[in-house]
RNA sequence: GCUCUCGUAGCUCAAAUGGAUAGAGCAACAGACUUCUAAUCUGUAGGUUGUAGGUUCGAGUCCUACCGAGAGCGCCA
């Protein structure tokens, strides 16, 4: 999609209609230097018998066309044009105006996931951003949005918890947040290897979902532990949810889709535990061999639970790839059971490795927790300023942008001192962009509008030109629900921006005032455009470097 | 064994869903500060896109086979 060509393409259909030729006409942008846009229709047809006609009547009718300063059909018959100065001032204004309305649909955002016990480490960093981004790109082209965090607050993980705290008779009331953290890796290990503890930890499983006082009690306390906690890095991350619910919400609408199935006889009995009666390889396992349920069991209770709050377009759900066979058992047992006939997508992503290409842990080999590795981050960024609110910013920023970056199926590696740096495709070279523009716009005094009988140069086109690409990066992250193209192009729109600065002074007498009205102009719609990529990112502007 | 993701410059990654001469960033080398912050900018060099076939005007992209890496595969989440 690029804006503002429709008429373009429509010009060219008709002239080629007129000799017959029907085809779609679709006109991109080009690789070529020194090429703005390019027509690909015609190459086929190098034998068409009409072919100088076509070619004669095409430039002449192009040649009429304001948004467009030249037009060349090459040797290949590959159909060349440049845009005009016209265009870059008519659309480098109000990009945020024209995405508004990409879409329409009611839409649910399933990201986050974090798990009482377990800390958020590495591992959330990627359902966490992606989530966020994909989040703010739906609302801006016009969905209606919401998203959900997911708590992973019930089942087995919370009942092994509950069982080591009996186990090794400790005071629930005297636990603080690290102790629970201590203690839940311990508890899950004591669950593998010891039958009698992982028994009694199934048997609390299941009291918890038929309402056992004492141990619904006892829940309570932990996840009063632990949520608050969660919470606040979360914060810190900058991280903010429309709905907080969690996994222990949905324990009535679990037991309604589990009770429905049975009854409509879409599950049957396989030893023992309730299995669907879809043939697929492998069955899908609904409900344990003792009646007691299963992550997907909970996850289908959770599509119920979200079916009757309200009415949703799509449910989205970024979780990582090593996932994806759950949410296709998910999914189609979703249509099976009859819950919802929403659209479901699952968004899945890479692991987060070190720079051995193994999973990303601290130097000692431990999980790498989130907030050791903020602060770690933040250490590094001191060198660049002192303000404590400046570097929280910065800090996210590098946490966010490099974790965008990449595409998000494959696998990237987490380079601290790479991703701090200045130089680079990096977090803190668009941050710094981004102030330099804010900067020249504190200290401008003149009104900002073009003047459209201004001649651009080179570094002024190279910049206006990229601003009015944003429509086609956002549908491009928008279609298929990966940021890293918008975070490839702020980068692109950083460097243009840098260039322009640096070769084009502003506030000098020397420079006719005319010109300093144009360029500061430019810098306000560099500005707006970047603050649009950042807000699609899930990146806050810092106020000063 | 079966399924999925992937293989692009020394390293880390893009590449418009089949378009022209495959692009960036690091690292390397060579330049630019009396400045709206050089925290930047400008150049140079770097490639048989894992291998072998196929499809067509045209393939990093689609198809087949093979090689290599990572992940998943019934009662954990």
């Amino acid at each position: 999609m690029i804006a503002g060509i429709e008429n373009i393409e429509k010009e060219i259909s008709s002239v080629l209609k007129k000799y017959e030729i029907l085809d779609n006409i679709e006109i991109r942008y080009s690789n070529l230097n020194n090429v703005d846009l390019q027509c690909n229709n015609l190459v086929k047809y190098s034998n068409n018998i009409n072919l100088s006609s076509i070619k004669t009547d095409l430039i002449s009718l192009i040649k009429e066309n304001q948004l467009i300063e030249s037009i060349e059909i090459n040797e290949k018959n590959f159909i060349n044009m440049n845009f005009s100065n016209q265009y870059f001032f008519e659309y480098s204004q109000s990009i945020a105006e024209r995405i508004k309305h990409t879409q329409n649909y009611s839409i649910i955002f399933d990201y986050g996931g974090p798990n009482i016990g377990k800390d958020l480490h590495v591992g959330h960093i990627r359902t966490l951003n992606i989530g966020r981004s994909l989040y703010n790109i739906y609302k801006l082209a016009g969905n209606k949005v919401v998203s959900d965090i997911h708590f992973g607050d019930w089942g087995m993980p919370v009942a092994q918890i509950i069982a080591y705290i009996e186990h090794n008779n400790l005071d629930l009331e005297m636990l603080d947040y690290e102790d629970l953290e201590t203690i839940y890796p311990k508890a899950n290990q004591l669950s593998s290897e010891n039958k009698d503890f992982y028994n009694t930890a199934k048997s609390i499983a299941m009291q918890l979902n038929s309402k056992n006082e004492n141990y619904t009690k006892k829940w309570e306390t932990v996840y009063n532990l632990a949520i608050p906690n969660i919470k606040t890095l979360l914060d810190k991350l900058r991280h903010k949810f429309d709905w907080y619910f969690g996994e222990s919400d949905v324990v009535n609408e679990t037991d309604l889709v589990v009770s429905k199935a049975i009854d409509e006889k879409r599950v049957k009995k396989d030893d023992g535990a309730l299995i669907s009666t879809q043939e697929v390889d492998p069955p899908i396992l609904i409900t344990k061999s003792d009646g007691s349920y299963l992550y997907l069991t909970t996850d289908l209770g959770t599509v119920l639970f979200r079916e009757n709050k309200s009415s949703f377009d799509k449910y989205i759900y970024v979780v990582d790839s090593r996932q994806e066979n759950h949410f296709k058992q998910l999914f189609t047992t979703v249509k099976h059971f009859g819950l919802s006939n929403s659209d479901f997508f699952h968004v899945g992503f890479g692991t987060i490795n070190g720079s051995d290409n193994k999973p990303f842990k601290t130097r000692d080999g431990g999980v790498y927790k989130l907030n050791l590795l903020f602060e770690d981050i933040k250490e590094k960024l001191k060198k660049y300023n002192s303000d404590d609110q400046v570097l929280n910013t910065l800090t996210n920023t590098v946490l966010t942008y490099s974790d965008l970056l990449p595409n998000r199926n494959q696998n990237y590696i987490f380079d601290v001192d790479k991703f701090t740096d200045i130089n680079g495709k990096t977090g803190i070279y668009i941050q710094y962009a981004q102030v330099r523009a804010r900067k020249l716009l504190d200290s401008s005094t003149k009104p900002g509008s073009y003047n459209i009988n201004y001649e651009i140069n080179s570094e002024e086109r190279n910049l206006l030109l990229l601003i009015t690409k944003f429509d086609y990066f956002f549908n491009l992250s928008l279609i298929n629900m990966e940021p890293h193209h918008l975070a490839e192009y702020l980068f692109n729109l950083s460097q243009a921006f840098n260039s322009f600065y640096t070769n084009n002074k502003i506030f000098s007498d020397k420079i006719p005032i005319e010109t300093q009205i144009n360029r500061i102009k430019i810098v306000e719609e560099f500005f707006k455009t970047i603050s649009l990529v950042f807000n699609c990112l899930g990146i806050e502007a810092a106020e000063s470097m």
